[in-house]
DNA sequence: TCTGGGGTCCTAGGACCC
DNA sequence: TCTGGGGTCCTAGGACCC
């Protein structure tokens, strides 16, 4: 690997949720803070002391915090913050990618006569964040994206790292396989069955190595990583590819009745984000879990892309009903769609414009002009949206 | 660990077309 | 008529991330 300067900056908001509470009640500043309470949402560092964990059972960590304060989520409230946080991004650097709400890569390569040294953008994106948003912010920068990831997990809570050229291999080998963006619980049960725990340890394992042990994708992808390589930009803008929403039924059966009323409300709620976003879709993908935790998904591509919820709602009603024997058989204790195969709704305007206008051959020719082959079929633009377009973050 | 609400990317087989 | 290769799309599922 060469020597490439470090330009990229992984920045990311320290325990978002629960800071944004702190910040909005002073009588929950120094206190351990949980956001969220049949499940945990997101913990301040004060409860993360006592075990508290992400994704955790709200009883199991009142349990271990008894002295926690449990406060609802306010996601108005993080979003607002998250925007005022982005746009501090964006007034220092073009090349911003946001990853979620909290996260965000930022190139600062090309900069330094105006902006200065990364080291200096990155100290003042920090002040500037608690001074205007009022959040702490903690900055990993390193030659790639991963490596800059590592670097601010690793810096957290508010702090600063940068992996300087030519030590990238030093500072990655000793972690654990963990640590490697792409290995989660499978795949560390693989490696540790095979006597690997760290990432210098998947590096000796070679790529053949490491696609025998976790497959074709994961194994190239992982071994990549491993060895310090990761050519991906920071691509600033990065278009959503779905849209989706979800609910929890708890463990109790719910009626059919009921559960129509439920998919109701999520494709409105999905319907109305994508419209929002400027959006169409042409597949309805329905996610179920069951009692026993297992899950399934089913899902109906439709011939046009539509924004319509009544043509959305259809759909997933039909797959709703075909999945009804797996349903009764099993119990539901989750439902969600996903709208995917997401385009441009204003291209799928476009079709049926010309089309009216200028009959289907002119149509086709012309969104195949705008949008590219393989992006048309019968006068709509579907697949792949073209890459130039709305910024996905945050929302 | 007993469970939220979002997302992303990859794989594999079959249908279908040229 | 036989035979083959190449490509795209759809569906379903799996793994992973915050």
């Amino acid at each position: 690997m060469g020597r490439t300067e470090p330009t990229i900056l992984h920045a990311d908001l320290d325990a978002f949720y629960a800071s944004v509470e702190q910040r909005d009640d002073p009588a929950l500043r120094g206190r351990p803070v949980i956001v969220g309470g049949g499940v945990v949402l997101a913990s301040s560092y004060e409860a993360r002391a006592c075990g508290v964990r992400t994704a955790m059972g709200g009883a199991q960590a009142r349990r271990l915090c008894p002295e926690a304060v449990v406060v609802p989520p306010r996601f108005s409230a993080y979003s607002a913050a998250s925007k005022v946080v982005f746009e501090i991004f964006r007034r220092h650097s073009p090349l911003v990618e946001g990853l979620s709400i909290d996260e965000a890569f930022i190139d600062v390569r090309g900069l330094r006569h105006i902006e200065g040294s990364p080291l200096q953008v990155a100290g003042r994106l920090r002040e500037e964040v608690r001074e205007i948003a009022g959040l702490a912010l903690t900055i990993g920068i390193a030659s790639t994206k991963f490596l800059a990831k590592v670097a601010s997990d690793v810096a957290k809570p508010d702090g600063l790292l940068m992996i300087p050229a030519g030590s990238e291999l030093s500072f990655l080998h000793p972690l654990p396989v963990t640590a490697l963006w792409g290995v989660g619980r499978v795949s560390a049960t693989k490696l540790h069955a095979a006597g690997i725990t760290t990432v210098a340890q998947v590096a000796a394992l070679g790529e053949p190595g490491a696609v025998e042990l976790l497959g074709r994708g994961t194994g190239r992808h992982v071994y990549a990583l491993a060895v310090g390589r990761d050519p991906r930009a920071v691509r600033p803008r990065v278009r959503r590819r779905s849209i989706g929403a979800q609910r929890a039924l708890g463990r109790r059966g719910r009626d059919p009745i009921e559960v129509q009323v439920s998919l109701t409300a999520l494709i409105d709620r999905a319907a109305r984000r994508m419209r929002g976003a400027g959006r169409a879709c042409r597949t309805v993908v329905l996610r179920m879990r069951f009692a026993d935790y297992e899950r399934a998904t089913r899902s109906r591509t439709l011939a046009e892309a539509t924004t319509r919820t009544a043509v959305l709602l259809a759909a997933a009603r039909r797959l709703l009903r075909a999945a009804g024997e797996l349903i009764a058989r099993r119990g539901l204790t989750l439902i969600g769609v996903t709208l995917t195969n997401l385009c441009d709704a204003g291209a799928v305007q476009l079709a049926l414009r010309l089309d009216r206008a200028r009959g289907l051959d002119a149509t086709l020719d012309a969104l195949h002009d705008r949008f590219g082959s393989g992006a048309v079929r019968r006068g709509i633009h579907i697949g792949r949206p073209p890459d130039e377009g709305v910024p996905l973050l945050p929302d």
